[in-house]
DNA sequence: ACAAAAGTGTTTATGGTACACCCATGG
DNA sequence: CCATGGGTGTACCATAAACACTTTTGT
């Protein structure tokens, strides 16, 4: 039998969210300084090897949780990244791009502060503010921002970003943020109210001006079309 | 070292055309019989396994040139299917699609036909007409056929179809066929013109009506956006 | 002359953009 | 009552769709 012996699988994830800090609110990313050679002291993609038991989906999901404790709101293959010069030893990096909702994430962070233990060796790094990336890290960090700049124009992934329930004000917010332009409120409203994937609350946030009405993102579709996973999704689901 | 041992990683391809068949153009791709368990007797997508010195699209270039004897004119990773169940052994395949003209296809099976010798267990089978295929073969086609009905929308990818000169009404007859619905040929000519993908050269077809005029793809750009081979790509070219 | 495809022109609908304007709240 | 963001109305422009019409060839 002649199989790919020497060859290890690897599966590590993008992990998306929006942090607001002193300038505003940013896309930002967890990444995990490496213990190991190659690349020791490095930072790198939360990851790992893929095991025998295990889809790769799945060992995305788990990796995300083991390293954010957060579960995320969107998950998708990216890439299957298979260079041979990618790495001194032969692997192919089987990656992910997730969302984490920004509260969630937020909330995290202060648990963190408040108990004073954090996770070792985890950082949130702004998108456009990486360091010296482990790999071919960077090149994917970059295909996978344009993965999400290009599906923010024609599906609803920003929704992922944000809580349960949002004011269009705080969506818009978002995917300015991810587009790195502004946009018109009143067109920003029409063109997703038409779209049919927000229902609206009967509640308002209320604030410094007028109350702004509260969405939810409607429950009954997908943020957006992640791909052939329907038998993969079987074993994780 | 905890790798991932007992993984061993495949490369498959689903190679597509356009063949003129007694109904019609018809989308069609070449499969191969397997020889072996699993699936002995199956038809399956050409490929094989990963070796330790290729770039996973090199292997698929080379499966490809292997069981068709032609070079694609469109080549880019398709999804890398992994789930635990989808083969008894363990195994993930790193799955690419790829387009050839219609013409070389043609030359390929008219020489085959002189000469008398074609390629043993290898056959092309129309594509919504396919037989039992081998592992989740079936999904990948279906999901490979749903990439390129959407990427006919926005790119120029059903040029990957034509020979070098082609007429406008043969690159909507392609579109047709792939979107399984039939164009306004006015229309179809102002969006393909306004495109600027195009070449008008000073040749016409002539045929049974009034002459038409020959293009060719405009060599300046991609057929479509083929995601993040920069790097990969460096080792084919 | 006629059939049929190549190619042009015109009308209408639709969706995005720009922007004027009104509304409701906190201070 | 004023500043500010929430929310509505509307004109404008580009593009897509529908379809009438002209042109050019083979028979």
């Amino acid at each position: 039998m002649t199989r790919s012996s020497g060859i290890d699988v690897a599966v590590s994830t993008a992990i998306l969210t929006l942090r607001r800090t002193e300038r505003g609110v940013v896309l930002s990313l967890p990444l995990v300084r490496r213990t190991r050679e190659p690349f020791a002291d490095r930072w790198a993609l939360p990851g790992g090897w893929l095991t025998a038991t295990e889809a790769p989906v799945g060992a995305a999901a788990r990796t995300l949780a083991e390293t954010t404790g957060l579960a995320p709101s969107y998950l998708e293959q990216l890439y299957a990244f298979g260079a041979v010069d990618r790495s001194p030893s032969r692997v192919v990096s089987i990656v992910y791009w997730a969302l984490l909702r920004s509260d969630q994430v937020d909330a995290q962070s202060a648990e963190y502060r408040r108990t004073g233990l954090s996770p070792e060796n985890v950082r949130w790094f702004d998108a456009d503010d990486l360091p010296a990336l482990a790999f071919d890290h960077a090149q994917i960090i970059e295909y996978a921002l344009w993965r999400l700049r290009n599906k923010v124009g024609y599906s609803r992934v920003a929704q992922g970003f944000l809580p349960e329930e949002f004011t269009l004000a705080e969506l818009r917010e978002a995917v300015e943020t991810i587009l790195g332009r502004r946009l018109d409120p009143a067109n920003f409203r029409r063109q997703v109210e038409s779209s049919g994937t927000l229902i609206a609350t009967d509640e308002f946030r209320t604030g410094n001006h007028r109350p702004a009405r509260l969405y939810r993102s409607s429950p009954d579709a997908e943020l957006a079309d992640r791909g052939p996973l329907s038998s993969e999704e079987m074993s994780i689901r």
